[in-house]
DNA sequence: ATTTATCAACGAATTGTTTCGTAGATTAGC
DNA sequence: GCTAATCTACGAAACAATTCGTTGATAAAT
């Protein structure tokens, strides 16, 4: 049996804003992420197949080559990718504190009244976990 | 009067680092950010020097030189580059959801009893003012 | 004063990222 | 069947990030 990849390389901007594509369409082809793509940011066909074929050999995406279409789909959940470079990020930028990184979100960002009853009830659960 | 710089480029990962050494020690030599990050990893005195001197006229330190050891601090407080990297990665990440972000960190790091308390106190005033 | 240590500057090698042109294969339209 | 369109694969160019060796200057030690 194959082992299996530990660590998901860290993307780079480019290859983020392919599988931010990937993740809201579930799976698409070249095609349809360059046509996505493309609304925002002029991008060549083959640039973004090219980028769709290092991400496969990293392991971002995974490809399905049963039709001449390929159709590819993000290796890894959102949150997964999240949690991922959340933690790089407090680790490199805030000194290793989550606290740090919340309250600069909260100070920087617009957060609505409703979504700060969410947040609350997060804190709750997580004090009655401890 | 020279226009001054609007946005503060975004630092690699290397520089990063640095710019820790800077924000903790107020200011540095090339010869002492090269111990600090001796510690953790091997890196050459000319890398280092090198580095900052990309920094330098990237705009992300500022070097006094009317020592023969130039003295190099960060051009930006921390607080300021952790707002412009939390923004980037709230936009690139979390689809410019703050809170989406707030919840990925409370949910996948530790924070301590009295930090909630604190994040609590955030929110209440972040109330008040809307 | 001569040698030794320390420093900034420069250039270059290496590797990683981003871009796309071209070629060859496959399918669709006529 | 022949032509167009569409697709993947390949390679390479352009650029940026990372690394360090060498050089020449300055200061310190003897």
């Amino acid at each position: 049996m194959p082992a299996k990849k530990l660590s998901l390389p860290r993307p780079t901007a480019a290859e983020l804003s392919i599988l931010r594509v990937l993740w809201d369409r579930g799976e698409a082809t070249v095609r349809e992420v360059h046509e996505e793509l493309s609304r925002h940011k002029e991008q060549g066909y083959t640039t973004v197949l090219k980028f769709l074929q290092i991400m496969t050999e990293k392991g971002l995406v995974l490809r399905d080559e049963s039709a001449r279409s390929h159709i590819y789909r993000a290796a890894v959940p959102p949150e997964k990718m999240q949690q991922s470079m959340v933690r790089e990020m407090v680790q490199k930028l805030f000194a290793g504190s989550t606290q740090a990184l919340v309250q600069q979100a909260l100070g920087s960002g617009k957060v609505t009244q409703q979504e700060i009853s969410e947040i609350r009830r997060t804190l709750d659960a997580l004090e009655r976990d401890s």
